[in-house]
DNA sequence: AATATTCGGATATTTTTTATCCGAATTAAA
DNA sequence: TTTAATTCGGATAAAAAATATCCGAATATT
């Protein structure tokens, strides 16, 4: 039961393009340069932000990605959707159904209170992530490190983002 | 981002074991069979339950698995935990302290805010399936479950049942 | 001694995750 | 109009994890 790595690497990206003034961009080997992660595969994940309306991209010689919405209005649950889908963690396969002591199909008409249970323990770690925001992250950020740090991340953005 | 199903069939076979009168015990084989599961991997999954302490497990001829305390204290979060083990679900890697900014040791004394977000909500599902026991589980069982379904099960269970 | 059963490790198969590559589409600039 | 730069989407490959089986050792009963 693990998260795949592009969700962190996603979440991290989109945390990188707060910083990022709003009439430019950032190309996304940038991005992946930003925490040297692996160039082919970080663009796998950006696009998959594209896709679920997080990024918009420019294409194009001077294109490149940058937030599609204010960052208050993109949260934690949004970015892990984007990347892994919205399948459920537990997958209920309704063994009830089978064996010598199967259920007949009208006693199968509620959920399985197992499955019940694991949908409710998903809803509170949904809701969680669905609370937390980017400015949310970048607040805590900003309190917990040394602004020579902020600066460094800030002043090299700068020097790559990409004029539209 | 998936739970095994042998969480799902580990739940299973704790709420099986506990229609198990207090001095029989259920092979591994019959607890396969009540749902039609493959056997071997179902009993790789009793053997956990046992490592963890939830079930007991009777070697040699008459043996078989029973629950190892009562069904109130055993709760959904310690039998995912049995099987799965509790690595986090979201791994951080620490990719801040990689690529041109990376951060000087000092700032990397705080969590990533990201990956304490993740943890947050980590901490809400587990604390949810923590609060719902075996017990809890059969109520609403018994209540969503027709009468002659539950007789059937309950019977079957009998039949199977090896006396101690 | 014979039989029945769990335990633990080894191994094999399948699925998912991680990662790379390339051609097509798009855009800006020369 | 051509060239260069870039995202997009699909194909593919490699690595890791989940799923599944098997077998010998340990253990208990008859």
């Amino acid at each position: 039961m693990q998260i795949s790595k592009g969700v962190e690497w996603a979440c991290h990206a989109a945390a990188i393009l707060m910083s990022l003034p709003k009439d430019r961009a950032l190309r996304a080997d940038s991005l992946a340069r930003y925490y040297d992660l692996p160039s082919a595969y970080m663009a796998k994940q950006l696009q998959a932000l594209s896709k679920a309306g997080i990024t918009q991209s420019t294409r194009g010689a001077r294109g490149g990605y940058r937030l599609a919405k204010s960052p208050e209005d993109i949260n934690l649950w949004d970015i892990t959707t984007a990347i892994e889908g919205n399948k459920p963690v537990f997958r209920c396969t309704e063994i009830r159904q089978n064996g010598p002591c199967r259920f007949d199909k009208n006693s199968c008409k509620k959920a399985c209170p197992i499955a019940k249970s694991f949908a409710l323990a998903e809803k509170a770690f949904r809701d969680t992530l669905a609370n937390i925001n980017l400015i949310d992250i970048a607040i805590i950020f900003a309190q917990d490190t040394h602004e020579e740090d902020i600066l460094k991340g800030s002043a090299w953005i700068q020097k790559e983002a990409v004029p539209l």
